[in-house]
DNA sequence: GATAGAAATGAGAATCTTGATCATCTGAGC
DNA sequence: GCTCAGATGATCAAGATTCTCATTTCTATC
């Protein structure tokens, strides 16, 4: 049952949260903004704020349950913290995201930020370049 | 002659681009916000408005005069594009950045784009932690 | 140097995303 | 079921950036 992640958290179980945790669990997406996510409850008959939304997110991201991610334009994505932490490829033509983790990059970053006296406790990396899908409107040769 | 490089780029040699490549090129800080921008011009008694600035970075981005990266908060900054490309720590308690390259990171990066079949054009990476300067409000024991 | 046309600017409105307010509602414990 | 701290929803507000459009400024030409 989803409702022990929540109390886990410490977050009282109510209903927008349970529905955005589902919609989150169960989604073809793995990155959702707040607006599709707001979408998805409208079209499945729930009655939820979108404030309310941006608000259980953002709680949700204190507690570790999801994580803020910020791939392109000016919306941040949520996704639902799996299994570990990974940074992101994404397309310039038609936005498609790939999942990477390289233990390589990982330990550079440790090193650097030692080298500069930082204790480093996050990173934002993200690739962008061109895909090759065949659904990609500019598909390289 | 700053102006050349306006040329080169293709823009007309105005004084507000003038100016704020000026600013960009003297300021002791080397990431400014747009609004940061503004406030030396207006305290250089420049009456140069802020859209143009915002018209006129973005302008000299695409211009590969500048580029633009996403720190920390919603505020974008800009650097001129002066020797080669670098990433950047930025320090959770103080603000403060430091850049660095990292052709180990690079080349991964474009080894990992590659699996991917993507032709990688761009990436974004930032580390967060906390810096041990004297200054630093925060600073680790 | 004056002139004209294209391009750039400035002021303010507009937009987009996200967070704040506050009255009302709900869930967890008794 | 009752209570009340905490959560929600509607709306408003804030911050960053872009857009609109009348006015101004470059640049090229004479
Ligand atoms: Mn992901
Ligand atoms: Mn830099
Ligand atoms: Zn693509
Ligand atoms: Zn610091």
């Amino acid at each position: 049952m989803e409702t022990s992640n929540l109390k886990k958290a410490g977050l009282k179980v109510t209903l927008p949260r349970m529905k955005i945790l589902e919609i989150l669990e169960s989604s073809e997406t793995r990155h959702l903004t707040a607006e599709a996510i707001y979408r998805e409850l409208l079209d499945s008959g729930e009655e939820i704020g979108l404030a309310t939304v941006y608000r259980v997110l953002t709680q949700f991201e204190a507690a570790g349950l999801v994580c803020r991610l910020h791939l392109e334009g000016n919306q941040a994505v949520f996704e639902l913290e799996r299994g570990g932490h990974h940074d992101h490829i994404v397309c310039n033509q038609c936005g498609r995201v790939e999942e990477f983790f390289d233990e390589t990059i990982e330990r550079r970053q440790r090193e650097i930020a030692q080298h500069h006296g930082f204790a480093i406790k996050d990173h934002a990396l993200v690739l962008y370049g061109d895909c090759n899908d065949s659904a990609c409107p500019h598909r390289p040769a």
